[in-house]
DNA sequence: ACATTCACG
DNA sequence: ACGTACGTGAATGTC
């Protein structure tokens, strides 16, 4: 059997890999999505050939000219991004970790030693693979040599492979005649001039029928078309010139010892800690599940006397971790944190916790043996002593500390993961593990794949007990490394007085719930699935077939093909059938407007009037979940169900509000924030005239557009006055002109004016939005009033589009950011105060400007003015934080 | 699993 | 020239 060589072109892979990829970055912010890339295909290709050996060419000055876009191109004249530069050394390094050779050869380019190196390996009887994106390869393809050219598409890598009839197949020349044919047509990116005047299409005919170079030459009298004559009879020279410029150099002399190339065991040490490193999740779980496994030093406590003596030890050091699981059917899933548990049925007891103490063993505690109860009072003693503890996700421990444990000595781990970075989808304690403690651990899905904790620990008992034991000693390790980085970062503060009393805070609203009415949720359900069948019945017969109108495929093909209404394309999928195509359209044809209200019907009820109903506890209590790691610029979020968009700006939707209502003897109280986040910009750019205009206390909107298109202010019209909030909402997302003039339905130049007067009117904002951004560039985050961070890696992306999605968020994160800490702020002391102050009244939601208080009916007057107060001096700004606020026997008549 | 659409601030 | 407003979550259809 023919040995197998597998050689990988090393900058062209790379390149492949980085523009196919989105920007990755580590949790420090290194890029490395090209090297993750490069892995990947590297992968696959090593799957799918059985190879003895492999080794990776890389020229020694990396190509900086060039930039790879297509497969016939070895790119423009754009430098190399910076993002991809840095992870030139980066591969090399990683390829060395994983004892792969890597050739580089001063005077030699890596074409020429992948070209020699085949064509030898070839001579000596073996098979070889040649990967590269390059087709100049193509040349050099024979029967054992096969040229392979990945694609990413949508993600996925494809291959394709060329040997030498394949060649032939596909370019209808040999790979020998490849060289002349593209010495013939030349190549701009690789600087190779070619003849003048011929192009692919007349190469490709030359060679077709004349075979070489040398014979187009010697027949050349028999070429018909005359400028190509003369131009092929005038640039010889050139001719072969690009001939010599277009040939891979196959005989380059080098050592070169196939065994340096063998094939050993890439996952060392070295390479496993530099995946990690590197945050490469999906890579890692190639290694040996033993390698890099911590040593996990734990015992099991039996007695409750074992419980006692352990947490002396806790009591002796100040500090404690805790993780637990609920006995609860629910096994945990990918993404679930952990010590997740059901809100519709809260139990009482646990299955097992482990407990940490910094220094010592961990200890495993399983429930049969000790009694939850037990445990949580032994906890609860230790925090009245002042031990402080360490826990991951604290809003699920609530339910069984005490109100007086006090805030100030609970650590949330998943919180202070978040604030540190806040772009990431989920935070697992096995990933806090890799990126702050450079260690690794398998993961739950890993380990016990879907199992539940109770048969994970019946079924894998040691394997469980030593998982466990192991993340609560992360807790315990991370702890104080967190705490210096959130000091360092200067986001101390907003973890200790903000996010984490916040996290009980949210507890509390969770536990509350909003209380709804079911029967008229139904009642208005019904009424909407009447008038949908009715709208369904009428768009069907004017459409004059039975289709899916919820089908945005099928009724694109309806409306476009069909029917034959204009417009057209929009989406990769299809036609566009959103809202704002088809309102362009309905002036066609009736049935277009039935269709929007079947959407706005169809939406109302499956989201709302069905979906809500699904939540109705036997409280008749909807019971939200409020996430407070989700979002990059720190506002929280709200799921299962979302009760932070139910349906506001139209008046049929605005009607569900009339479903939620106050309990006996209590009202809703609404407040919210009147133009928080402009309020926050005028105070955070300083810009005087926009102060000045909060200061006179009138309509904002009015002012702007006043001093903008020089009117008095009772002169502005209604359009003046609609354009000038456009842009002051525009300002805050990041303005740009196509975004406005989309907003406006004007042209964008039009748009461009706006703005530009904008800036004349408000030159501090100007100034503040252009700092935030070079702020961001430099720093690679933005920050706001609070310390809050949100990094931008976009910011220093080479794609236009990505970059100038960076600067629009370098604009809004600091605003956003800032208007959510401010009602957290505001949340914290609201709830504080009603708390001890011994009222009955309770907040119950947050819509991110907007509180909602269920409000005993004696204690409106004192609530009315705690919420007041507290929210207007939740921060001290240039301008007022002016709040309107109002009450009602439901959110409908409340806001 | 992913895209489209649409509800909110 | 590039092609967009910022931040979310749920339902639905399609692969």
């Amino acid at each position: 059997m023919a040995k197998k060589l597998v050689l990988i072109d090393g900058h062209s892979i790379l390149n492949r890999a980085f523009y196919g990829l989105p920007d990755l970055t580590n949790a420090q912010g290194q890029h490395t999505g090209g090297v993750y890339g490069f892995l990947t295909i590297m992968f696959k290709i090593l799957s799918e050939e059985n190879a003895d050996y492999l080794a990776v060419a890389f020229d020694v000055h990396a190509p900086t000219f060039r930039h790879e876009i297509y497969a016939d191109y070895k790119g423009t004249r754009k430098p190399m991004p910076e993002e991809l530069r840095e992870q030139v050394p980066l591969i090399k390094q990683v390829l060395r970790a994983m004892g792969i050779l890597t050739i580089e050869k001063p005077g030699l380019e890596a074409d020429d030693i992948l070209g020699t190196l085949a064509k030898r390996a070839e001579r000596d009887g073996m098979e070889v693979s040649l990967i590269s994106g390059d087709r100049d390869f193509l040349q050099i393809a024979s029967g054992h040599i096969k040229i392979r050219i990945p694609k990413t598409k949508g993600g996925r890598t494809e291959v394709e492979d060329y040997y030498a009839k394949d060649v032939e197949a596909a370019y209808q020349v040999t790979p020998l005649q490849f060289i002349e044919l593209k010495a013939l047509m030349g190549d701009t990116a690789d600087n190779i001039p070619g003849v003048p005047k011929v192009g692919e299409k007349t190469a490709k005919d030359l060679m077709v029928t004349y075979g070489s170079l040398e014979n187009i030459y010697e027949h050349l009298e028999e070429i018909s078309k005359k400028s190509i004559r003369e131009s092929l009879a005038a640039n010889r020279e050139l001719a072969d010139l690009s001939l010599k410029l277009a040939t891979i150099n196959t005989d380059g002399e080098f050592p070169f010892a196939y065994e340096d190339a063998a094939i050993g065991d890439f996952y060392t040490d070295e390479a496993y800690e530099l995946f990690q490193k590197l945050a490469f999740k999906n890579l890692l779980d190639r290694f040996d599940k033993d390698k890099g496994k911590q040593e996990i030093v734990w015992q099991e406590l039996k007695k409750e006397k074992e419980l006692e003596k352990f947490l002396k030890k806790a009591e002796d050091k100040k500090q404690v971790s805790l993780l637990f699981y609920n006995t609860e059917k629910k096994g945990l899933q990918e993404n679930e944190q952990l010590s997740f548990f059901s809100k519709e049925e809260p139990t009482e007891r646990l299955l097992c916790a482990a407990f940490s103490v910094p220094d010592e063993d961990a200890a495993f505690v399983d429930c049969e043996n000790i009694p939850s109860a037990f445990l949580w009072e032994k906890v609860e003693a230790l925090c009245k002593k002042g031990v402080s503890l360490t826990g991951f996700q604290i809003k699920d421990y609530y339910a069984y500390l005490g109100e007086e444990t006090g805030t100030g000595q609970l650590f949330d781990v998943l919180i202070a993961a978040y604030l540190l970075n806040p772009l990431k989808s989920d935070y697992q304690i096995e990933d806090v593990a890799g990126e702050y403690l450079g260690k690794s651990f398998a993961s739950y899905g890993q380990l016990f794949g879907k199992k539940k904790p109770s048969e994970a620990l019946d079924e894998q008992r040691e394997d469980f007990v030593r998982y466990l034991c192991g993340i609560v000693t992360v807790l315990s390790e991370s702890r104080p490394i967190l705490e210096k980085k959130l000091k360092e970062t200067k986001q101390f503060y907003l973890f200790e007085e903000v996010e984490m009393p916040l996290s009980r805070v949210l507890y509390h609203m969770e536990t509350e719930g909003v209380l709804v009415k079911p029967q008229e949720l139904k009642e208005y359900g019904d009424a909407l699935s009447g008038r949908i069948k009715e709208l369904e019945e009428s768009i069907w017969q004017k459409a004059d077939t039975q289709f899916n109108i919820n089908s945005p495929k099928q009724l694109g093909e309806v409306l476009f093909e069909t029917m034959k209404l204009p417009g057209g394309k929009k989406t990769k999928t299809g036609y566009s059938t959103a809202a704002d195509v088809l309102e362009k359209l309905a002036p066609e044809h009736p049935i277009v407007s039935e269709i929007l209200e079947y959407r706005t019907l169809a939406k109302l009820k499956s989201t709302y009037a069905d979906g809500l109903a699904a939540f109705i506890g036997e409280d008749k209590r909807i019971h939200t979940t409020f996430n407070q790691t989700i979002t990059a610029t720190g506002r929280l979020s709200s799921t299962e169900p979302n009760l932070q968009n139910i349906p506001m700006r139209m008046e049929l939707g605005r009607r569900i509000r009339k479903v939620f209502v106050p309990k006996e003897g209590f009202v809703l109280m609404d407040a919210d924030y009147s133009q928080i986040e402009l309020r926050v910009l005028a105070s955070m750019s300083g810009d005087e005239q926009l102060i000045d205009a909060y200061r006179q206390e009138a309509d904002i909107h009015r002012i702007t557009a006043s001093k903008v298109f020089h009117v008095k202010q009772e002169d502005v019209t209604p359009l003046q006055r609609r354009n000038a909030k456009a842009v002051n909402f525009g300002i805050v997302y990041g303005i740009s002109s196509f975004g406005l003039s989309q907003d406006l339905s004007i042209s964008k130049k039009e748009a461009a004016e706006y703005i530009e007067k904008y800036f004349e009117t408000y030159p501090g904002i100007k100034t503040f939005l252009d700092t935030c951004v070079k702020d961001a560039k430099e720093s690679g985050y933005s920050v706001t009033m609070f310390g809050r961070r949100r990094p931008i890696p976009e910011l220093s992306s080479g794609n236009f589009m990505q970059r100038s999605f960076g600067e629009r968020v370098a604009m809004n994160a600091p605003i956003q950011g800032t208007a959510a800490d401010i009602i957290k702020i505001a949340m914290v002391r609201v709830d504080e105060r009603l708390r001890k102050e011994g009222f009955r009244s309770r907040l119950i939601l947050q819509v991110h400007d907007e509180l909602l208080i269920e409000t005993a009916a004696e204690e409106i007057e004192q609530v009315r003015e705690i919420l007041s107060t507290e929210m207007r001096q939740a921060a001290k700004l240039a301008v007022e934080l002016e709040i309107d606020l109002s009450t009602g026997d439901n959110w409908y008549d409340a806001h």
